[in-house]
Order: C-alpha cells, then sequence, then structure tokens
DNA sequence: AGTTTTATATTACTATTTTATCAAATTGAT
DNA sequence: ATCAATTTGATAAAATAGTAATATAAAACT
C-alpha cells in the first residue's frame, strides 16, 4: 500500500527469511554441516538443527555422510535432493526455444530445441505450451514432480508482471502476458526473467558469481546483454529495465541507436557491429583470412566467423575484436564508476575471444576506472554449463522457490 | 566472517528492525497515528501500540492532538519531540568548514562557518575540534543532549572507516580517521560520509526526494559530486566509491580527467569546465556581458558570475550552460539506463541555472535515455533548506541514529 | 582408558509479535 | 436520545521462533 515507506518484520517473515537464508547458502555452498549453515547465516546451531529437520521431512534436503574434522565429532554433512523436484527453463532466443529439465542442482536431464519460426497450432502462446508439454513427456517425467518454471527472453519485458513487450521482429510476442499464461496452463508457479538477467542470475548461483554478491554480467551473444547482481539479488531498477550496458553512451557525438541514445556500446561492441566494421575495413581493401572462407564478398559473414579467424591469428579480425573489446571496456567503465562492483563477469561470446583481445578490455578498466573501485576487481569469464540459456532460465524460476521457501515446504500437488 | 553467505535474522533484529522502520516512517511522514504507522510498516496495531509507548517513555516521540477521521474514533498523532536531542552537522568543503546544530526534525538552532585555511591549534583536526566545541558552546546547548554527529567532506573517503584518504589540494586532511577521532573526543557517535552522499540522503529525508526510495542526486557546486539511494538507503557500493556520475565518460575520446577517465562528464559541466569554456569563447572573439562586469581579462571569472550573466540574458552563458546541461544529460542517461531510478534529484547551483538551461538537460533525458524508464522518470530540483551542506551532514546523524534506534533508547549519558 | 574437541540434539526459556477481545470516541440515522 | 456502525487504541493471553544451557555423540590425541 505505502510503498515508499520501510516494512517491518513480523515472525512469519522471520521464519520465511531464514529458511530462505539456509536454504540459498546450502545451494551455493553445499555440502554444509548444521554447524556450517549456523556460521554462515549467524543463527545458532540449535535453530539449524530445527530448520534443517524440517527440510529432511519434506525430502528437499538429505545426509550426504562425514566431512572432515581435524579432532571432535565429524559434521555431518547436508545437500540437497537433486531429484525430489524438477525445474523446467526455457528460453526464448531470436532463432530458437529451449527447453530444458533440471533437476534441482540445475544438472540438465533432458532438453529440446525447436525453431522459433516454426509454429505448432495456432499461436505463439500454443507452440510454447505443445513444446513444454512435449519436453516433460520426452523426459519421461511426473508433472507433479516439476515445481517451477523459469522463462527468459530478449527484452522489452516486465518481470514483475511476467509481460513480453515488444521485441524487435517478433511481433506476435507482443504484450503476451507469458508469465501467467504458463503458469495458469501447468498450474506450476513461473517467473520471466530477460535473458541476460537470468544468466546473470546463473552465473551468481553456479558459474563465475559464486563468490560475488555484487557484480555486473554482459553477454555478447545475440546483442550486449547485461545483468547487474546486488546484495545477492537481481537489480532490476524501478521499472524493471536497469542493467542496459550496452545501451550507455560512450560517445555522445556518435551514431543514433535504435533505443534512442547516440554513441551506444551496442553500436560498437555487439556482433552485428563487429560484422559490419570487418565488411568496412575489407571494402576498403583490408586483406582479411576470411575471404578464404567465404569468398571475396564476405557472403554470409558472422560473429562466429570473425572470431574464429582472431584465433587463426587473422589481423584484421584481432583488430575489429579488440576494439570492440576497448567500447565494452569503456562502458564497463562507466558502470564500475556508477555501481562499483566486486567484479565484471564476461559472458557468452565473450568466452570465446582471444585473450588478447579481452585484455584490451581489462587494460581499459585498469587504467580508466576509478582506482579504488578497480583495485579489487575482478574481471571473469563464465563458467555456466551448457544448455547454457534454458540453464539461465530454470536458474531463475530456482531463485524464485528459493526466495519463497513455502513453494518447496509448503506444497501442494499440481495438476498438469 | 561468510560475506558473501546470506544473512539470517534472530529475534533481536527483529526488535530492532521495526523500532528502526517505525522511526524513520514516523520521521519522513509525521504526524501519523498508531494505526498510520501499522498499516505502513506491516505491523500489527498492538505491537505499534507497544512500540510507541517505548518511545514515548524514552521521551523522543510525543502525542501532538487529534487528527482528522470521517467517521469513528479520532486518531492521536504522533510525532517526534523535536528538542529531546540535537544533531551536529559538521561540512567540510574546500573554501570553509560549516557547523550547524539541528533539532531532530533538523530545523537548524545555530550555525558557525570558519575557512578552513584559517587554523586553531596544532593541525586541522584541532581547528576542527575546537570549532566543534566553539559551535557548541555558542549555542547555548548541554553537550549532554547532543547525541549524533554527521560529517561531510569531498571524496575521496571511506564512510566505513570514517578515514579521509587523499583529498585533492588539503595535503594536511590526508589519510584522517576523522570519524573515529571526533566520536572519541566528545564520546558521541559520529559518521564521516562523502558530501554529495550526506546531501543525497538529505533529499530523502527532508528535500525533494522524500517521495522515492531510488534516485540519482547531482550537485554541481564544488566539482560534481552525486549519490545514488536505492531502496531508501544509500547505495556505497563494493569499495564505497559508487555513484560518480561525474567520473562516467560520455566520450571515450574525449580530454583525459584526473580521475583517469577520458571525456569525463566533470570535463564538460563542472564549474571550472563552464568558466573555461567561457574564457575560449571569449579568446575566440564572442561577446558577453561578463566583459561589463569583469572587464576584458575576465579577472577572477566564477561559475557564479557565469549564472548570473545567464539570467541577465547574456547569450554566451547561456549558450555555456545549456551544453553543460546536455553533457550532464548525457552522463544521466547513462545512469538512468544502468540504475533505472524514480526520479533524478538535481543539486546545488543546478537549482540556480535558467530554466532554459535545465531543460536543455531533461530534453536530452526525453530522447536519450530507454524509453520505459524515461517514462515514469521525475526530474527535480533541490528543496534543501538552508544551511544546506551542514544540513546534509546532519541528516547521515540522523540516518545512522534511526537506523540503530538503541543509540536513541538505550542512551547512556555523554561526556563532553 | 581418559581427555579434549567439535557437532548435534534436547529441553526449558525468553522475547517479541499476534490474536482476540474490549473500551473509547466519533458520526449519523432513527 | 438512542442505537448502530466505524475506527482507534489498550490489554492480556497465546503463539511463535529463536536461544541458552545442557546433554549426548563421535572422533582425535595422549
Amino acid at each position: 500500500m505505502h510503498r515508499s515507506s520501510r516494512q517491518g518484520t513480523n515472525l512469519q517473515s522471520v521464519k520465511w527469511q531464514n529458511r530462505a537464508a539456509v536454504l540459498e547458502t546450502l545451494w551455493r555452498f553445499q555440502p554444509l554441516s548444521r554447524r556450517d549453515l549456523a556460521r554462515r547465516t549467524d543463527l545458532t546451531p540449535a535453530t539449524l538443527t530445527n530448520i534443517v529437520a524440517e527440510f529432511l521431512d519434506a525430502g528437499i534436503v538429505q545426509e550426504t555422510g562425514f566431512g572432515e574434522q581435524r579432532t571432535g565429532r565429524r559434521p555431518t554433512m547436508l545437500a540437497f535432493v537433486p531429484d525430489c523436484y524438477f525445474l523446467l527453463g526455457v528460453n526464448l532466443s531470436r532463432t530458437e526455444i529451449s527447453i530444458g529439465l533440471f533437476d534441482m542442482r540445475l544438472n540438465a536431464l533432458h532438453v529440446l530445441v525447436h525453431p522459433i519460426a516454426v509454429r505448432i497450432g495456432d499461436g505463439p502462446v500454443d507452440t510454447l505450451l505443445h513444446l513444454i508439454r512435449q519436453a516433460v513427456a520426452e523426459s519421461g517425467l511426473d508433472w507433479e514432480r516439476i515445481i517451477a518454471i523459469g522463462i527468459s527472453a530478449p527484452g522489452p519485458l516486465s518481470g514483475q508482471e511476467g509481460m513480453i513487450y515488444a521485441p524487435p521482429h517478433f511481433p506476435d510476442w507482443s504484450y503476451l502476458p507469458l508469465g501467467p499464461l504458463v503458469q495458469q496452463a501447468f498450474n506450476v508457479p513461473a517467473w520471466l526473467e530477460n535473458d541476460a538477467n537470468a544468466n546473470a542470475l546463473a552465473e551468481h548461483w553456479l558459474g563465475a558469481g559464486r563468490a560475488f554478491n555484487n557484480f555486473v554480467y554482459v553477454e555478447n551473444h545475440s546483442g550486449l546483454g547485461s545483468g547487474i547482481v546486488l546484495n545477492g539479488q537481481l537489480f532490476t531498477g524501478s521499472t524493471g529495465v536497469a542493467a542496459e550496458v550496452g545501451h550507455t553512451s560512450i560517445d555522445h557525438h556518435g551514431p543514433r541507436c535504435a533505443c534512442g541514445n547516440y554513441g551506444c556500446v551496442e553500436m560498437y561492441a555487439s556482433g552485428p557491429a563487429i560484422v559490419e566494421r570487418v565488411r568496412q575495413a575489407h571494402a576498403a581493401g583490408r586483406r582479411t583470412l576470411l575471404t578464404d572462407w567465404l569468398g571475396d564478398a564476405l557472403d554470409g559473414l558472422t560473429f562466429d566467423h570473425v572470431i574464429d579467424a582472431s584465433h587463426q591469428d587473422d589481423p584484421l579480425s584481432i583488430e575489429v575484436l579488440c576494439e570492440a573489446c576497448r567500447a565494452l571496456g569503456q562502458g564497463l567503465v562507466n558502470a564500475i564508476n556508477l555501481v562499483d562492483p566486486e567484479a565484471i563477469i564476461l559472458g557468452h561470446k565473450l568466452h570465446r575471444f582471444r585473450d588478447d583481445c579481452l585484455e584490451s578490455l581489462r587494460e581499459v578498466i585498469r587504467q580508466r576506472a576509478i582506482p579504488q573501485a578497480a583495485a579489487r576487481l575482478n574481471i571473469v569469464v563464465t563458467q555456466l554449463p551448457e544448455p547454457a540459456a534454458a540453464t539461465g532460465a530454470a536458474c531463475r524460476a530456482l531463485s524464485g522457490l528459493l526466495q519463497d521457501p513455502h513453494l518447496l515446504l509448503e506444497r501442494t500437488p499440481a495438476v498438469g
């Protein structure tokens, strides 16, 4: 009601906050003993005996044996029961729909990939629901055991409303309340999230961000996406569009971007921008290995070709990618000076860049970011397992679950 | 110990969190009834009866009469006892030390201003302690009733350690643990904060930010300072230097800034930058009203002169200030696309800008920020009462107090 | 075998919020 | 005037969740 006032804490919220804290800690650092959990959450051992007993009763946590101990009684280690429930991760990309079934540890059990252009049934939602049903059927899992669904898609969208707004090039996905639609269709809680945000979250849970609670994630996949994690939580801003590093400007007199801004990082560092730079240089007479592969017209040149060529020591490709990295680095410098994160995580496709290209990104940050912020900054590369996109989506579902542990503990059977 | 793990909530923290929430809510929205407070904090009326009784007992809150009510029993309104305790706000600027004594509603009772260059005693700390003592003596207040001290200073500094690092041009203030020194000297809790951050907080408590929990504050006073408030809290980042809008770049090929970055907003929009632009234009033959005031050499031209001239419709001054506003606007666009705030608050000296200059800032934001973020964005001007700088510092002290209410409720008498 | 150390379980307890109920105060209709 | 309705605020018993103290278990070391 009064959003601007500060909320108090009642006993119920204490209970659920503590269960959420314990679950999250266990997930991220398992196996842990009760004692470990008590230390990490700042709760007492007695409280942890109680809370853990609830989790054991609910069958979501198990004792996995004994830990090492220099002296004294050996701790009983605890871990999630990986297959107590299963998570569905759905990623909508510009080219395909990927659906993954995951256990509670985010291990992929089954993956289904379908071209986004190929429709099944009446509309995009029908297609999606059909594919989800198909994926679950193929996996052989009982719907009863699927506890949450995460959906990631390129923006713009509203995670809170679960609504896709107006994705470029996909008019029939416009203004669809995808979250509620999926949730109602399967009677399973569902969350919709920006794809880069979902991946940022995945880095936090099981990738390069495990050690950090405050970081900026960027990926250069289809467009330049990014996400910010603050205090271990996705930071989405007041209207849900925060963290658009790709649409910060590094040159206010630069070319106009589709977003309305001028000189966006995306204009210099995204895949299409990189391809365009190579084409321009080639048209201006620069020689490149890429002509050996694609002919003199560079037919069908892609971002991947440029990355591949750079690994074959093609000077033009290396030069263009380094320049893109410097542009991205400059965008990150601005983000660092505003957000002062513990780490920068470089996501998909950046992980395939040559080291010397990434080094020029690091160099820009070292030289240009505020020294106090740059000094302790970690710049690391993604460590997400495949299928990365669906994992990110499933991770959003996991995050939703662990933040609302009654979804796990006080579960009423679902209806497929 | 394990900073990366999520903290649990114990019952003690519930108690103090709730008291903090109630105090903060009451401070910001007083007068409120117990019922109002219950609604706003999401606690039960019974709990509020109890908590308010504690505050009444401690003498920090009082009943101020009855509120209006359509029907039913009239609510008893509650408010802070303004003079139950007093706060000290100390601002160190590049030119002077201002010390203000404030009541709990941040009304200024007494203000003392002293040139920073004039020393009293051995060193800068001696001078400061002497001036604080003097200010309190002049105010006639008993040291016993001074409950907290806030100190604001230009960065770089560490609020957590209460340490000033290396302020440009003030070598003898370097690496002074000013917070602890002042706290020990007077046995009163003291907090050190970046001046722009303190002012951002003040806007949140009693200025243009009262209605917002997420905003970016910028001021163009001595340098281009800024602060970010997220979820009603000052956001300081992982090393404490977050929110440096002035040191984000709008042109990666721009001139080098002292901070190491290139093309910082500060290089285009700060007072010195504006003065320099006017000088350059004048040297290039542009006519300006300023020569009427300062002679043809523009001796002693200041930022204030330029602002004054703009109000006298001097075309050059207007042009330069508008250009500065566009540069600042571009920096804010980047901040908006990263942070997605509810509001931008324009602080000191910007409040003296001509409307058409600020309008060009607004225009840049409207045209360039991500539409979804820009649509609901409020761009407002500071509403801090004078003495603004000392008020900001006092506000930091107030914020520290209300976040740790046992400083108010379980107070042991101080020793001057 | 006995001591020390560490982990976990148990029990009784404490602090705080909460539920339920009641009293007080006001409006307005009858 | 009286009564019903409405809202605020007070009170006391109840519920809840975490906690301190203590006991027990299990291992290492001497």
